[in-house]
DNA sequence: CGGTCGATACACT
DNA sequence: GTGTATCGACCGT
């Protein structure tokens, strides 16, 4: 499962799309089917250097879990009231991941409701990095945990998922060239895919 | 359904 | 001091 994770974000993200993640928190439990994710590289990829990652300028107190082995988490704080959190793929040292931009929840939608009180629909509850984070109780006190372990879980789907779709990065700026690569990966018509920005898709 | 805009506190330079 | 891997409210169609 670890080893599954530790490759390129971009070529983990295919084998990610409808995997569920499972988090039995002290609050209670909360599982979200993964329909979109966006891939972020590391430093020392010099043939799709990333300037909008959070490692392009190395390893800081706050990146430091992307820098780790695979599987755990890296959450981080953003616009001063949103947490978004990844997966961390690669081997050590590459500090690859992948942002979680949207999901379904499968499991604990009362729950989920109760965090995200402004949800007007199922469907919005884990729709977009920040939702979801909150729908499924991560902060930065998560950061670095390893998800493939209690109190986590993630089970990957039995069939790879067919209909995939990738497509520009969303809400970066400054990425610069890094626009015209196919950062994200969603599963194709999900109705909880993101919906901001959206950008024009093109087959997996 | 789709576009615009203000909020807010933290990490990093 | 500066910029932010976003959200929700509000508007128009």
């Amino acid at each position: 499962m670890r080893q599954l994770l530790s490759g390129d974000a971009r070529h983990v993200a295919p084998l990610v799309l409808g995997a569920v993640l499972t988090y039995d928190s002290p609050e209670g439990t909360v599982s979200v089917r993964i329909t979109e994710v966006e891939a972020y590289l590391g430093p020392h990829d010099s043939l799709h250097p990333d300037p909008g990652s959070h490692t392009f300028r190395g390893q800081t107190g706050r990146n430091k879990p992307m820098f780790g082995p695979a599987g755990h988490l890296y959450v981080y704080f953003t616009y001063g009231m949103h947490y978004c959190a990844n997966i961390v793929c690669g081997p050590p040292g590459t500090a690859s991941a992948l942002l979680l931009r949207g999901g379904e929840i499968v499991d604990g939608e009362d729950l989920a409701r109760t965090r995200r009180p402004t949800s007007k629909s199922a469907k919005d509850l884990a729709s977009g990095p920040a939702r979801l984070a909150t729908a499924l109780g991560l902060t930065t006190a998560d950061s670095g945990r390893d998800a493939l372990g209690e109190p986590f879980r993630l089970e990957l789907p039995v069939t790879r998922a067919r209909d995939i779709s990738t497509g520009p990065r969303v809400g970066v700026s400054g990425a610069g060239g890094s626009h015209a690569y196919p950062w994200r990966y969603w599963l194709t018509g999900d109705p909880t895919v993101s919906r901001y920005k959206a950008a024009k898709a093109r087959p997996a």
